[in-house]
DNA sequence: ACTTACATGTCTGCAATATGACAGTCCGAC
DNA sequence: GTCGGACTGTCATATTGCAGACATGTAAGT
């Protein structure tokens, strides 16, 4: 792929704002693009961690099996966001599985290339510690969620970060689509699937939602779906 | 306090392992030491996040309140850990409580002297960056354990860190002390009082291990501490 | 249109664990 | 030594939400 189209494609980054051209320009060099469709892996636990990946579009999720065969899922990633970002925190090897959730775009890089761009520029090294603080607080806020609510402020909780994050504001609410099967939010929440089911049910017969397998309509604020 | 002590009370941090001599001088130079006794805090919610804390004695936990007044500790730190390190991740504010649960000795450091050193040693950015790569994995184990381990195997699991931590190898086993009250290990497990007493119980009954107010023996291998 | 695979809807019973209550115990302060 | 406060031990009871079962619904492929 041309230089070109990959530097477009490392645009919108939050990490790397704020980098001079020509450091982007050797980002770029070191880039290499990736097409991948849904459920594929990308990467699985015990898997050498030695790249990064910048997630151009489409949707990641980021999960844990139990021995038992369980599943919990760790964060879901929209376009804009960095995984597997192990590899630059001094890990061998990947604790996660990442598998695609919806059709992605990937930018993958050695860490060893991004680790040299960091010796070279301070503000990027800045700019990823502040990724990682945020990632950090997103984990814990997880924590808190497990501990403090109950499976349908769970639920509630979750709708109401995922609309802000990939839905679509309309004059009348809000739109996301496509939307995640029960099973998916069951794994996102720590809860069953039929629990997902009856409360997303309960949250449509007060018609604070409205939903399909293809969407999820949010008919109104987001404070609606609050604890 | 001399530098020359201050010097010395850096030392064990594996964070700080493989600096150059001149580089601890200077890290010295901008540390202050404090003595923190029992029940006190260090920081609270929402105040400013400018100090990065270096434990050198002593033990501290770093925990949340819910809303209803619940509580959940996300870590209990000892000698040679860091804490407040939102501070060097670009966070205004601290987001968790730290409470001293040992009397402890503390250095301390503005952000900013951390941060230009940092600059100057790409090899405390590389121990930083792993440092933090540590902690999110421990918390993402933590979230693990929360969805996957039920009340008893949390219990359990927890002990088994702790005595691995904290506790001194013996030849019949090993031993910790002081020990927890019952309550703070709720609290670290996500369980309720009663649950913890009747597990502790149980350990003892099996002959697992024996406790009182002071101390905590495990009789044997850590790994019957296992799920 | 028929088949197949997967997703949703709903019910019922059950198991885990929180909660509340209260007695007993330890320990340091006075 | 005794007093008060915090911690521990043990109930009985309440609740939450998981798990299994099964019917219904939906979409893609042939």
């Amino acid at each position: 792929m041309a230089e070109k189209t990959k530097l477009w494609y490392l645009q919108n980054f939050n990490m790397l704002e704020g980098m001079s051209p020509k450091m982007m320009m050797e980002l770029a060099q070191n880039t290499s693009m990736q097409n991948n469709s849904k459920k594929e892996i990308i990467y699985f636990p015990e898997d050498a961690s030695n790249t990064i990946y910048f997630l151009k579009a489409g949707k990641i999720k980021i999960y844990r099996l139990s021995e038992d065969g369980k599943t919990t899922t760790l964060q879901l990633l929209g376009p804009g966001e960095i995984f597997g970002e192990s590899a630059i925190l001094g890990q061998e090897t990947h604790d996660n599985i990442a598998e695609v959730v919806e059709d992605a775009v990937v930018c993958a890089m050695d860490k060893r290339d991004f680790q040299d761009l960091m010796e070279k520029s301070p503000k990027l090294t800045l700019s990823v510690n502040k990724f990682i603080g945020w990632r950090l607080r997103k984990i814990q806020a997880h924590v808190e969620d497990l501990v403090f609510k109950n499976a349908s402020q769970r639920i509630t909780s979750f709708l109401h970060r995922y609309v802000e994050t990939f839905g679509k504001k309309m004059v009348d609410g809000w739109m996301v689509r496509p939307f995640l099967t029960h099973q998916e939010i069951a794994d996102l929440t720590a809860t069953a699937r039929q629990t997902v089911n009856q409360v997303l049910n309960e949250l449509a017969e007060q018609d604070v939602i409205k939903f399909s397998r293809r969407f999820l309509q949010l008919k109104g604020d987001l404070d609606q779906l609050e604890s």
